[in-house]
DNA sequence: TAAAGAAAGTTTTTT
DNA sequence: ACTTTCTTTA
């Protein structure tokens, strides 16, 4: 028999060992707690005889779900097991229990409800705000929806939530009325969305005592990954479930917390002492993934966070290579760049598992050509999962409404495409009689065919043919419809689902009659594509965009097959997994480079990580800036996406990036300054910010220098030498100089102040006068300016590059001379000739960004620089 | 009604 | 830059 402990260390042993009672395991990054969990889980069937099936881990996403159970049964290769312990997503956990016993939570829900993904949810969003007359751009649909979100997740009801609302703002009351529609319209269809797989869970588990019993006797051991993202409902979730027993072990780790925008309530894991009194908690501070040089590095990074208990990570391994910065021009260098490094470090060893990591999905597409250039096959997690295509949502909104027709999110998406004469006037008058009648759009469709009304024969006879189609899917997947819609009635008794809790769906009178054999979830979907038109109608169109689509809706068969032994039951699951899949889940091993999120690489990790687009409002993202909580969490983010890495760290950041499409200036991200500068090595040709920050060490002063050229001094080119130097001696010249050395330091100490952090202390009064000041100068429009800048540099007509005497056509800044404005080029006795981008301040204090070719952007004090018109 | 062309919004992270 | 949505035209 395998032995379980052996292979583990003394911490992680008594992980694995303490079986009953609840447990805490603080795990830091890589010291193996997904080893522990698998461990543990073949401990408890192999050693102690516990039943596989009174197991329960629970992961965040399938694919951790995935190599769990991969683990586990590789440790039990040699038992003979009756059946897998559940390993599922807190997701997909929700929808299993819902699936049984939803309807003994007697609020009208089937077991055959339909999950709302968030797309479908939103469209279910906007049809309310449309039908209750709300501005879409006033209220912002997509904050609406979050705002919602959010309140369900805080468990608010819509009661709870309009309670609220009416003594706040007009905008929240807003929000509330369509709250409110959004329930009933999601009841109506049937239909859950995520947060209510959560909640309907946690309120069956409430209320229904016998439901409680049943569940906290099948799971009588739990696990729980990633604990420290848990939010409030899941804590709810997993209290419940072992209420009884009790036999809870939780792993996680603080720093590693990255979704509180999601809910996560870090106290879930801090305070789980006092949840469960007898707690055992155990450090694993161990790393076995990285080298030193990275895990420091990567340390000294989170150690700037303040809400942080603080925990010491060490590691056996080697101190191996330093970090890499490379500072780039722009997006497209940084992702050539790192396409040619990946080919280096595939020359050395071809199986070299590299990952690019970025804060956006919006930066892949750059990384994607370059890696399609460098011929380097790639794996892209996230942006658009193969489930979010359009032509895989089309197949799958018929598939749900072959399960459940009053499904009207997906009847809305497919009743027109393919295009089949059904438009935007025919579905109004549609939409408007459901609304009068108090029924779904299908039962309307029904009734609109015996009573056109104002409807053309065209429209009619367009309604029927699709009515066709949908019945013949129904009747595939064996799903009981009622002949014809309840007609007649004009009451609000839109649920013709069970009133007592039961799957409703009138008399086993199917549409033809006598009931047909149910077919195989992929002849279904076959049925979906074909019998729908959706093959011919892009057949037809013999693009090659045309020809993508079809290889994709191939792919969906392909995928459906694997569920073909659980006749309708599998389809079911099939359209279940197709809303619960998550983008890392798309991950795959065998990739040789990985391109996506930061958030989307926890728990996983690389030999060789790049982390792209350290730039500040980008990594930290400009979101997080107003808030110092939010800037913690962006530093563990980058935290987690350094710490993948296990032989090899790059990092790079791009002097310019289009946003929107226009080319915008960036400046470093502050998380590299925060990182330990003689940790790093600059793969940078020529000047770069990270050789300015370690030159400030060297450099005496700066300003008022004409001419002869002293500012760079000895020792200043071999940085090597004086690599640790850089914060203390950078004390020195506090308030003195304001070369462009001092401006980095000063950015950044600026940058603290906005957010409220700590991190001015040692400033002096002088100097929180000037940032005044500079403030003031800053409250106008940044893109403005880069801009006009950009515009003039583009324009390399001598006319435009006018003197102070005849400036560009700008406002000038409040008080200051209309010399050197933004765009206007300069002289400087060292840099040459300039290009000024910013101007912040007055008088004195006046302050010019300039960019030198050659030399990059400067920031210059204009009373010592000595610049000169150009 | 559908296709083509114009305008506007979009990008933080995700089950 | 790119995609969705609105407007115009056939």
């Amino acid at each position: 028999m395998t032995d379980f402990l052996s292979a583990l260390n003394p911490e992680q042993r008594i992980a694995v060992e303490h079986t009953e009672g609840p447990l805490l395991i603080l795990a830091g990054a890589g010291s193996g707690k997904t080893r522990v969990i698998a461990h543990r889980i073949a401990y408890l069937i192999a050693e102690k005889g516990v039943a596989p099936w009174n197991i329960l881990a629970v992961t965040f996403t399938n694919k951790a779900a995935q190599e769990m159970r991969q683990r586990v049964q590789r440790l039990l290769r040699d038992q003979e097991l009756s059946s897998a312990p559940l390993v599922s997503t807190f997701h997909s956990l929700c929808v299993r229990i819902l699936r049984q016993d939803i309807e003994k939570l007697n609020e009208k829900y089937s077991r055959t409800f339909t999950i709302y993904d968030q797309d479908d949810s939103l469209r279910l969003i906007k049809n309310c705000m449309k039908d209750l007359g709300f501005d879409e751009k006033h209220l912002g649909l997509r904050a609406t929806q979050s705002t919602i979100s959010s309140a369900k997740n805080r468990g608010e009801d819509v009661e709870e939530f309009t309670a609220h609302a009416e003594h706040v703002d007009e905008r929240r009351a807003s929000i509330a009325l369509v709250y409110e529609t959004y329930e009933e319209r999601l009841h109506a269809n049937n239909a859950l969305d995520f947060d209510d797989l959560l909640i309907k869970t946690v309120h069956l588990l409430r209320q229904v005592p016998e439901v409680r019993e049943k569940y906290n006797n099948k799971f009588r051991y739990i696990l729980v990954d990633e604990y420290q993202d848990t939010n409030s409902l899941q804590f709810a979730l997993i209290s419940l479930l072992t209420e009884k027993q009790q036999n809870i072990a939780v792993v996680g780790d603080e720093d590693q917390s990255i979704y509180k925008w999601r809910g996560a309530d870090i106290n879930n894991i801090l305070d789980f002492e006092i949840h469960f009194p007898k707690t055992r908690t155990i450090r694993l501070e161990q790393n076995y993934r990285s080298t030193q040089t990275i895990l420091d590095v990567a340390g000294a990074v989170v150690k700037r966070n303040i809400e942080r208990k603080g925990k010491s990570l060490w590691t056996s391994n080697p101190r191996g290579d330093l970090v890499r910065y490379f500072q780039a021009l722009d997006a497209e260098s940084e992702a050539r760049f790192v396409a040619a490094k990946i080919l280096e470090h595939r020359d050395e060893d071809y199986n070299l598992r590299a990952a690019v990591l970025y804060r956006t999905n919006s930066q892949s597409r750059v990384f994607e050509e370059a890696m399609r250039r460098a011929g380097l096959p790639y794996n892209i997690v996230g942006g658009f999962s193969f489930y979010e295509r359009m032509e895989v949502r089309d197949v799958i909104a018929y598939l749900k409404l072959a399960l459940n027709p009053n499904d009207s999110i997906a009847l809305q998406r497919v009743i027109n495409s393919p295009p089949r004469g059904i438009g935007k006037q025919t579905m109004e008058e549609v939409e408007r009689r459901a609304n009068d009648y108090g029924l779904s759009l299908w039962e309307t469709i029904s009734l609109v065919i015996e009573q056109p009304e104002k409807l053309s024969m065209r429209a009619v006879s367009a309604l029927r043919s699709f009515r066709r189609i949908i019945l013949r899917l129904a009747e595939l997947a064996g799903t009981d419809l009622p002949e014809r819609a309840p007609v007649g009635n004009n009451t609000q008794d839109t649920s013709f689902r069970g009133q007592e809790g039961g799957p409703a769906p009138a008399a086993p009178s199917s549409v033809s009659g006598q009931r047909s054999a149910v077919a195989i979830p992929s002849d279904i979907v076959k049925a979906a594509i074909f019998d729908t038109g959706y093959e011919n109608t892009l057949k037809s169109e013999k693009t090659d965009e045309a020809e993508a689509r079809l290889e994709n809706l191939q792919e969906l068969v392909n995928a459906a097959v694997d569920y073909d032994e659980q006749g309708i039951e599998g389809l079911r699951e099939f359209i279940d997994h197709s809303a619960l899949v998550s983008d890392a889940d798309q991950y795959k091993e065998e990739a040789v480079v990985t391109l996506m999120t930061a958030h989307s690489a926890k728990g996983l990790e690389f030999p060789l990580v790049f982390i792209v687009g350290l730039e500040d409002g980008l990594f930290p993202h400009s979101r997080s800036a107003t808030d110092a909580a939010e800037l913690e969490e962006e530093r563990r983010l980058c935290y987690v996406a350094m710490t993948r890495a296990e032989r090899f760290l790059y990092v790079t950041h791009a002097m310019k990036r289009r946003v929107y499409g226009e080319e915008l200036a960036s400046e470093p991200s502050q998380f590299l300054n925060e990182m330990p500068l003689d940790l790093i090595e600059d793969l940078t040709r020529g000047n770069s910010w990270l050789s300015f920050a370690r030159r400030s060490s060297a450099i005496d002063y700066e300003h008022g220098n004409r001419g002869s050229s002293p500012t760079v001094r000895e020792g200043a080119s071999d940085y090597a030498s004086d690599r640790s130097g850089y914060r203390k001696e950078r004390k020195k010249f506090e308030g003195k100089t304001y070369d462009s050395v001092h401006s980095i330091a000063e950015f950044f100490k600026q940058r603290a102040a906005q957010l409220g952090n700590t991190g001015g202390s040692f400033q002096s009064t002088r100097e929180r006068e000037e940032r005044n000041k500079s403030a003031r100068g800053q409250a106008r429009s940044q893109a403005d300016q880069l801009r006009r800048s950009a515009s003039s540099a583009r324009n390399d007509n001598p006319s435009d590059s006018r003197g102070p005497s005849s400036p560009l056509p700008v406002t000038p800044s409040p008080g200051g001379s209309a010399d050197f404005v933004p765009g206007s080029y300069v002289k400087h006795a060292q840099y040459g000739r300039g290009l000024v981008l910013r101007r912040e301040g007055v008088g004195d204090s006046l302050k010019l960004t300039v960019t030198f070719p050659g030399y990059g952007q400067k920031k210059l004090i204009q009373k010592y620089a000595g610049l000169e018109k150009a």
